[in-house]
DNA sequence: CAGTATCCGCGCGGATACTG
DNA sequence: CAGTATCCGCGCGGATACTG
């Protein structure tokens, strides 16, 4: 039980801390389920389907997630070039557990949003 | 699949970002998951718990959680002032969902680090 | 005890222009 | 096509002082 005091002050190994640091930013889990979806797509297909990321950010989005083994980037050696994204094999374990909040948030939204609107 | 694309370009109805609108701050889910092992707890027993975490923050905090319906606040009326903190029900459904979350992130954090020194 | 009130810095993310 | 470079505003969250 003194352990349990620990963990919830010590940022350092807090699970879900390093999990919102991951892909708790603004666009990180959109691209995981996008690619989730489509297995397979190149930097200007992903720019298309989330028509409001800007340019900047799905490149560092897309950054991050690779450099923390998130996702795959392929690069074609080619003239226009060619870089395709897909999921790690270790991304693909989360992604159920993604899905299972995504459900969640669809079935209690309503809910929620009406408790919000009597609040104010 | 035309729905598809959409449900990627509309932030509105995102269940995703939904989700993280809700807890994807510094330190909601961190006060769920606290309260979700304790069951009721004080303001200040939640501050002690989460050493780091501000007063403003905490209050910041527990207070869209209470508006969004995912905490209950008790206050007693007497001197000094009492209020107790606890789950609703919703959210004690939602709990697991974070617990799977957490688990994933003590499996894969030490391997996910790992790709990220070797990156840079 | 359980908050409010006020001030303020920093960094996330958008806008725009440019490039191998 | 798949980025890089630069500039910049806004709001999240910390610090500090105060209160019914």
């Amino acid at each position: 039980m003194d352990n349990n005091v620990k963990n919830y002050a010590d940022e350092e190994h807090c699970p879900v801390r390093n999990v919102l640091d991951r892909f708790g930013d603004k666009w990180s889990m959109l691209v995981l389920m996008l690619l989730s979806d489509m297995e397979v797509l190149r930097f200007n297909e992903i720019h298309k389907y989330i028509g409001t990321i800007s340019q900047k950010m799905l490149t560092v989005t897309l950054k991050k997630l690779e450099v923390d083994g998130l996702v795959n980037r392929k690069a074609y050696p080619e003239i226009p070039p060619r870089v395709e994204y897909s999921l790690t094999d270790r991304t693909k374990t989360l992604m159920p557990i993604i899905q299972d909040l995504a459900q969640w948030a669809n079935q209690n939204m309503a809910d929620i949003q009406y408790s919000r609107s009597k609040a104010v």
